[in-house]
DNA sequence: ACTGTATTTAAGCGACTTCTTAAATACGAG
DNA sequence: CTCGTATTTAAGAAGTCGCTTAAATACAGT
């Protein structure tokens, strides 16, 4: 119910459609159908997709004609990634003296409970 | 359906709770108890949430008596960043010649629409 | 064996997701 | 204004999610 914007984004990209969607569009702008073609889905679920990842603000969208090209917008990409950045240490193997950095990142989602 | 490893990691990282569960294990291992309490919400609610976890292999368990303490397991979490890593250049503004490297994502992608 | 603490399982509920088909809308072309 | 193309809206089915309460399980200490 918090929809706070993080949860929106790993929401986002938690579906195969959507980040094949993404990859699609990290060559250049497309029409909803040229993104439909590679999916044995109807049009409709394409449409929606696109709604999902556009409320993420992973893509947006103009107008040009009948068509609505949607591009890439990887801001919200990027706050995923700092996210989890936070963790970097964790798979690189140095875990000294990271108490502090690690209780920033506590802090920084701790209100999440109260939601 | 497909629950592809992806997915299921980003699914997971889609819960405030969890995210918050996960930063408290950054700090170190903790029990469920110790995990639930900032959070208002029933102990199997918080079970669950670390059955999730464990299924995205985001935390891994051990056994101390009647405790099954989690700790942080980030080898997940890498394969996410890894996968966000592929758009870095889009939020660092060198758009050129990544034609060839954006191409790559697509392949890797591609097969998700047959899922 | 009995008690208390830690945790999970089971069942159920309301909300949300993902997809469908059918119908509506938006726009350019003739 | 009608026609065809592009896209969205609407309504509904089936499955999943996040939570609850009640009951079960696991283990240590006495």
């Amino acid at each position: 119910m918090a929809a706070d914007a993080l949860s929106v984004t790993f929401k986002a990209l938690a579906d195969p459609t959507r980040r094949a969607i993404l990859a699609r569009l990290a060559s250049g702008e497309a029409s909803v159908l040229d993104l439909a073609a590679p999916f044995a889905m109807s049009l409709p679920a394409v449409s929606q997709h696109l709604k999902v990842l556009e409320g993420a603000g992973l893509i947006a969208r103009s107008r040009a004609a009948q068509w609505r090209p949607c591009r890439l917008d990887a801001a919200a990409l990027k706050d995923a990634t700092d996210w989890l950045d936070t963790y970097r240490q964790f798979w690189e193997g140095s875990f000294n003296k990271l108490d502090s950095y690690l209780k920033s990142v506590q802090s920084k989602e701790r209100d999440d409970g109260n939601a």
